[in-house]
RNA sequence: GACCCCAUCGUCUAACGGUUAGGACAUCACUCUUUCAAGGUGAAAAUACGGGUUCGAUUCCCGUUGGGGUCACCA
């Protein structure tokens, strides 16, 4: 048998890291094995109709790579795939299970429905549920209420006293007692499916073979196997992933972080570190491996390995990871990155060659994690600087501070083309002249540079903003601190 | 509340009956570097509890406790 898998997402306007899991782990299965892997837009909700939202989706599912072979914008055998453009298809189906019995119509009102429960409620049963009212409607009465075009809906006729009990590739044997399962709504008196029948029928006419969502899905699946077991369909084979958790154990919300891809993206998060972070959140290889690259993951992959119980979404190893993918790129990749984050940032108009950034690069690869960093931890490489920080000067700066960084500075004046070596050596030459150790001619020579303590190494400092501009901050310094 | 799922360091996890319970992030110390990082070395840190089964339980079974999920004409 074919493995084919899919993401089913309802757009409701971004991707929830959550869902880049779900999506993550169904990709990862189906390129393991050769199969397929289909977006497939559960859009069955018209109270929840989001503008772009579905546009939003393919966007942030694209930018973390994870292609498609079938969905909504690339086509394929089994289309549509927007469950709202496959309506008739529900309704046939629909149809067949009410001929057969395993469904039939409810007229009930919401009022009705809202009494019942309070009634149950105060009764103290363990569970509200619909109490069959419309299943015992002889056929002319539902004729009579159909024709009167009185709103309805199509119920899940649930066989009372039975066990259902289905195998997932994660959680073992699952058992439950159709006493506890509610005549679901299946087709909504707006004429939608809910999520329950349009997933099943979905499923099955896209010859879906391996079922891969949350756990939040646990609960409902009897329903589906129910759904499967009526039409007389083979089950697919279901794994329920465990669900992605807040800090305090809760499942992951929006309440208490960033919960949208998007969000991430726009934080500056790379794509390889969110994927990679995110993949090892409910698997790992069963060795040390940390680090991976999306291939890698695909070759390692296997559902029998995923985890049973709840990961916690924990944003600093997640910055550690995108740390180690930042400087796991290429000096070149990175440069066509810091430019693009230049060009949104206050030094847009600067015009700086490509090898003066990637010397930028190259002096502050090890002390970022993000790209944007290359701009806020080292300012200085950007522009003068326009104040000095407080506790350095009380620190370094020393009332002979400056005839000797001016003794320093008529030293490098004196350099021609310096190399960093030039630098130090006369860094060095001028310390002894001075009877000092280098170190009270470094720091504050750091400070008239940079305006800060830390940062690049002092004499890639020199090196990269040049001669001249060493000369001009000397003095600027030695003009504002005195 | 009912049903279902889950349970190893703070966090992500390894160990599929026999290990000094391993690794990673974070934390701390030392080291390297006259900065800060990165790197290196090291420290502290876990099998929720109680019963079984077994020569032997993190591992298998039962119970307790704890946490989570689901109980819609939302997905």
């Amino acid at each position: 048998m074919s493995i084919r898998v899919r993401f089913a997402p309802s757009p409701t306007g971004y991707l929830h890291v959550g869902g880049l899991r779900t999506a993550l782990y169904n990709y990862l299965f189906a390129r393991k094995n050769n199969g397929k892997f289909i977006l497939r837009i559960e859009d069955t909700d018209r109270n929840r109709y989001v503008e772009g939202a579905v546009e939003n989706l393919i966007n942030s599912l694209k930018w973390c790579g994870l292609n498609y072979d079938e969905g909504p914008d690339v086509g394929g055998d089994f289309g549509p795939y927007m469950q709202s453009q496959r309506l008739d298809i529900y309704k046939t189906y629909a149809d067949k299970l009410i001929s057969e019995g395993h469904a039939y119509y409810c007229f009930c009102t919401p009022e009705r429905l809202e009494e019942l429960r309070k009634e149950q409620m105060a009764k103290k049963l363990p569970q509200a549920k619909y109490d069959k009212h419309c299943l015992h409607l002889s056929r002319d009465e539902v004729q009579k209420k159909l024709s009167k075009n009185i709103p309805h809906v199509v119920r899940l006729n649930v066989e009372p006293g039975k066990k259902i009990i289905f195998e997932d590739v994660i959680r073992g044997t699952v058992e439950f007692d159709s006493d506890n399962i509610d005549d679901q709504v299946l087709i909504k008196s707006d004429g939608y499916p809910t999520y329950h029948m349009a997933n099943v029928v979905d499923d099955h006419l896209m010859q879906i073979s391996h079922v891969i969502r949350g756990e939040e899905w646990l609960s409902s699946t009897p329903k589906h196997v129910l759904l499967y077991n009526y039409f007389g369909w083979e089950l697919p084979t279901f794994a329920h992933l465990p669900l992605l958790l807040n800090p305090d154990r809760s499942k992951l919300s929006k309440r208490q972080g960033d919960v949208a891809v998007e969000d991430y993206r726009a934080k500056g998060y790379l794509k390889e570190a969110l994927i990679n972070f995110v993949a090892l959140l409910g698997w790992n290889a069963g060795d040390d491996k940390e680090f991976y690259y999306i291939e890698e993951l695909i070759e390692k992959f296997s559902l029998e390995r995923v985890n049973k119980s709840g990961a916690v979404f924990d944003i600093e190893k997640l910055n550690w990871l995108n740390a180690e993918h930042l400087r796991a790129k290429s000096d070149t990749d990175l440069l066509t990155m810091l430019k693009e984050e230049l060009s949104k940032s206050k030094y847009a108009d600067l015009t700086l060659s490509d090898d003066y950034l990637l010397h930028v690069i190259h002096a502050m690869k090890e002390r970022v994690s993000f790209v944007n960093e290359f701009i806020t931890k080292s300012p200085y490489f950007f522009e003068m600087p326009s104040s000095y920080e407080e506790k350095t000067i009380e620190k370094n700066w020393e009332p002979d501070t400056p005839e000797q960084l001016k003794k320093l500075r008529d030293k490098f004046a004196l350099l021609e083309n310096p190399s960093r070596k030039d630098y130090e050596k006369a860094l060095k030459e001028t310390a002894n002249e001075l009877g000092i150790g280098a170190g009270k001619l470094i720091h504050p020579l750091r400070l008239a540079l940079s305006g800060m303590s830390t940062g690049a190494g002092i004499y890639d400092i020199l090196f990269i903003i040049g001669k001249d501009e060493t000369i001009k901050r000397i003095n600027q310094a030695i003009n504002t601190l005195k």
